[in-house]
RNA sequence: GGAGAGGUGGCUGAGUGGCUGAAAGCGGCUUCCUGCUAAGAAGUUAUGGGGUGUUAAGCCCCAUCGGGGGUUCGAAUCCCCCCCUCUCCGCCA
């Protein structure tokens, strides 16, 4: 959320900030509603005033013994007028802060300036020398990881919807290890592990700024009044809400793994194949919580470390800076990860971190108190993915797979560091434990039978 | 889910209708004193908003005692709803 006294003092800037963005959207409408709102805020609080000062007065009198009957209708006067004015006060309130709640933040300075993803900048590319590790007809993840037993999409689908997977064998494996790995190293880079609640309420969405606007991508309960976590972003980063924090504590880091949860709303269409955009996902977010000084050095520091995962992992990725009109709703700055992926020959998403100034500080109330001044002060919070496993998934088969073994079986080496994860150097396909393929639907009996066989009571 | 007890400032904790934005203690800050790894004295110390100042200090006003509504001239205090915490019971991995 913006400052509504920035707003006021100069909206002008504001306009021209949002301009940036490339978008249609300006405060005036909100300024003129708080013009409103000021005068009637003023006019109420005289009255206020009065009405304080007279039953004062009638208390002194009643305590005398006198009479204040006079004085007590007066007071009730003020007092049913004060009531009118409140009304439409917060009327006008409960407008502007819709308003105000729409609007997204203001850019960095320092982010290009552009309309959609064709303006973002490569800052970095790593890697390019084993773009070509895979075997030249490499099979994209969506061919390769069903024909490796790693993953179902069909039955995926059968028990959720279109867009839910089911990881099985190798492909369950693979998930875990990637967690564990990318747990392991940002503990060994200073964050803190953290398992937060998966469903979190209304006012944890609207401090990091799901919601009001985006409510349409939240999966959210039915007889209770919470959504599923879109990204750990948004229980992490409130924690502190309504906390004040110590200069001296920050920043916090912090590093959570969660399943993730998006109804992908508009996105009908895009990517419709394979493992890349998924109402559930497995990611490990990290999140800080800064001073407004640290806060650049911080996040630039957090992409390096999302970087150092792909790093270690050996997979060939590039580094955008995002421009104005391709950021996200809450971000002043924001750097993206691609990764290669040789299926497609193309660089993907894996990784987005971003710099949100004090724009979700605000929305939540993250504050601290200055070292230098003992006043209160708006946190900064900057995020990133550490990064998404399922994308992780995805490119270490596109990237890692190895020619097909004599009997024309599928296999995938293990990147080095998740060796000691998978206990394996390489991943062969495997007859699934219970049939994976086509199955003729008599022995769905069987496949029930091997479930009870295996069944614990826990 | 049922019954009971609670939610007050950075913390502990008083406070059942006006003199309480809130006692007291702890902590923090400032100054003074003491020649010592500490103690003492005095003062000061909530947040948000509005107004007035050079978007300084200061001053004035309003709001806030879990959240929302109500009663009243006046509410931390009375009433209603909700949330949360604790104890016991139930249920449960």
């Amino acid at each position: 959320m913006l400052d509504i006294r920035w707003i006021r003092q100069d909206a002008e800037a504001v306009n021209a900030g949002l301009k940036r963005r490339s978008l249609h959207l300006s405060v005036d409408a909100i300024v003129a509603l708080d013009n409103q709102r000021l005068a009637l805020l003023q006019e109420e609080e005289t009255l206020r005033s009065q009405r304080n000062a007279l039953s004062k007065e009638v208390g002194q009198r009643k305590s005398k013994g006198e009479n204040a009957d006079e004085l007590m209708a007066q007071t009730k006067a003020i007092a049913e007028r004060i009531k009118i004015l409140e009304a439409d006060k917060d009327a006008l309130e409960v407008q502007q802060n819709a308003l105000l709640l729409d609007i997204p933040n203001i850019p960095s300075m320092q982010s290009p300036v552009g309309a959609d993803e064709n303006a973002n900048v490569e800052v970095r590319r790593w890697g390019d020398e084993l773009k070509n590790r895979a075997p030249k007809d490499a099979l994209a993840h969506w061919d390769l990881g069903p024909a490796m037993g790693m993953l179902d999409f069909e039955r995926g689908v059968k028990v959720a919807q279109s867009r839910f997977t089911l990881q099985r064998g190798w492909g369950a494996k693979l998930s875990r290890a990637l967690i564990n790995f990318m747990l392991d190293t940002h503990e060994g880079l200073g964050y803190e592990e953290l398992r937060p609640p998966y469903l979190v309420n209304a006012d944890a969405m609207k401090g990091t700024g799901q919601l009001p606007k985006f409510e349409a991508d939240m999966f959210r309960c039915q007889d209770d009044a919470l959504y599923l976590i879109p990204t750990a972003e948004v229980p992490v980063t409130n924690l502190y809400a309504n906390e004040v924090l110590l200069e001296s504590q920050l920043p916090f880091c912090f590093s959570a793994y969660t399943p993730c949860f998006r109804r992908e709303a508009g996105s009908a269409g895009r990517d419709t194949r394979g493992f890349i955009r998924q109402h559930q996902f497995d990611k490990v977010e990290l999140v800080k919580l800064t001073t407004a000084e640290q806060a650049e050095a911080e996040h630039l520091k957090l992409v390096a470390d999302a970087e150092r995962i792909l790093q270690l992992l050996e997979l060939p990725y590039r580094a955008m800076e995002l421009c104005t009109g391709d950021m996200g709703f809450s971000a002043q700055r924001c750097f993206d990860l691609e990764v290669w992926l040789p299926g497609q020959q193309a660089y993907r998403e894996i990784s987005s971190c971003s710099h949100f100034g004090d724009f979700q500080a605000r929305r939540a109330g993250l504050k601290y108190r200055s070292e230098a001044t003992n006043k209160l002060e708006w946190c900064h919070t900057i995020n990133g993915s550490g990064l998404a496993i399922g994308r992780t998934v995805v490119a270490i088969l596109e990237n890692y797979q190895l020619p097909p073994d004599a009997q024309g079986r599928y296999r995938v080496a293990v990147p080095t560091v998740l060796q000691p994860y998978l206990k394996t150097e390489i991943l062969e396909a495997t007859e699934a434990v219970h049939p994976f393929g086509v199955v003729e639907s008599d022995s769905s009996l069987t496949l029930l039978q091997g479930a009870e066989k295996g069944r614990v009571n826990v």
